[in-house]
DNA sequence: ACCTGAACACCGTTCAAGT
DNA sequence: ACCTGAACACCGTTCAAGT
């Protein structure tokens, strides 16, 4: 009884919801989350939104303000203060709960992170990360030209981090064993490399959290405690 | 009289020679001075040694561990102290002289410093490069386990630095008038983006080298200063 | 054992030709 | 004006078949 298909109005097509912008930002979302950055290709995206390649190229100019846009989208997740929901606090705890948490962000994206590191993103939510961290520096008395090349220093520790998390989500082993700096380092001769001998256990110690909080301590420490060079 | 052609012995045809690793990189690295890592390609590399593509796998695994060869064929080429010539000093002068001549070479290279981030390299170069960061640290002074963490985070800011210069090296004006978020930043409207409006000159001040010289300081200070937690 | 031609399974982007 | 099929000019990697 039910025929097989519905017949469609209008020439018996069925219509194609309008696309814009940002549908297609929000189904290329989609599908990083769901197969990787790796996966989301024009050709990918455009099959998604049952097109032709071509047709994506009038929203987006091309695939690197495609990955820049997905970014920006991503970081109206963050725990923006003042939210209500009080996950980061101010000053310092504010600070680097914030970093944190835009870090691990971009960790579950290290491939979206080495984009984000090339692009210089400028959209809306990141203008806001950058105004939020301005202003959490600001209220603990840090002068604004330190400040503002701190920000830079910050925002650039916490990409680098996601960044350098390569493809090894896939090995078995939780731990790095098989990393081949970590290989090398183990086994370099003490003849030749001296000071890898003296440091070697200190080289490999501690957690990633734990690791990116002493980062964070150091490049706050830092940014508070050496002045600019007069430039202006 | 001087023949067209000097017969060749075993088959008449020109005996092609070996080809080992170390030729492969050598003209990898020559292909990727003279047209950047975008324009070596396997197919391209190849080529020029005059062969198909898959018999580059017989000497590399993959493109990335290709990479990471010529990254440290390029370390070669670094001020290495105790070579003589004096171009990097002792102490906080050596250090911050050897880490800006690593920017300093990545810096021609912007994709291949964005491989290197996801590389963790691992050849005998950058172990050396490892070895002597941790030698002008402890030479300075700092504890063994700030020393380990703070190579790391000292690498990782040169690299990134690089990695961010994008290809926006075509551009004809020298500074960056051009990037987005530049531009995003200066048209911020104070209401919605206050501390972007208290920070705006000092968000844009500063060349290259002046900023990286700051982080460097920033870095050197706060790794000496912060002690890490307990791990061990 | 060592090497490689050809194929596999794709890419981003452009442009002429639709509607 | 807005959209897109088809083409352009490529990719990295694998594998069966050489020598």
């Amino acid at each position: 009884m039910s025929p097989r298909r519905v017949p469609v109005s209008r020439r018996d097509r069925p219509a194609k919801p309008p696309l814009s912008r940002e549908d297609a930002v929000a189904v290329a979302l989609r599908v990083m989350r769901a197969e990787g950055l790796e996966r989301l290709t024009m050709r990918r995206l455009a099959a998604e939104l049952d097109t032709g390649p071509a047709s994506l190229y009038v929203y987006v100019r091309n695939m690197a303000e495609l990955h820049g846009a997905i970014l920006d989208e991503l970081l109206a997740e963050l725990p923006w203060p003042g939210a209500g929901d009080g996950q980061t606090g101010d000053g310092q705890a504010g600070l680097t709960g914030l970093l944190q948490a835009y870090t691990g962000l971009l960790f579950q994206y290290p491939s979206l992170a080495r984009s984000v590191l090339a692009l210089r993103p400028s959209g809306p939510n990141y203008l806001r990360l950058i105004d939020t961290l301005l202003a959490l520096l600001r209220a603990g008395g840090v002068p604004v030209s330190q400040a503002a090349w701190g920000v830079d220093l910050l925002l650039q520790l916490a990409t680098a981090t996601a960044a350098e998390q390569g493809a090894r989500d896939e090995s078995v082993t939780a731990d790095d064993e098989h990393e081949a700096v970590t290989l090398a380092l183990r086994e370099a001769p003490e003849s030749e490399y001296p000071q890898v001998g003296w440091a070697r256990d200190e080289l490999f110690s501690g957690t990633g959290a734990q690791r990116l909080s002493w980062a964070l301590a150091v490049l706050t420490e830092g940014i508070g405690a050496v002045a600019t060079p007069a430039v202006d």
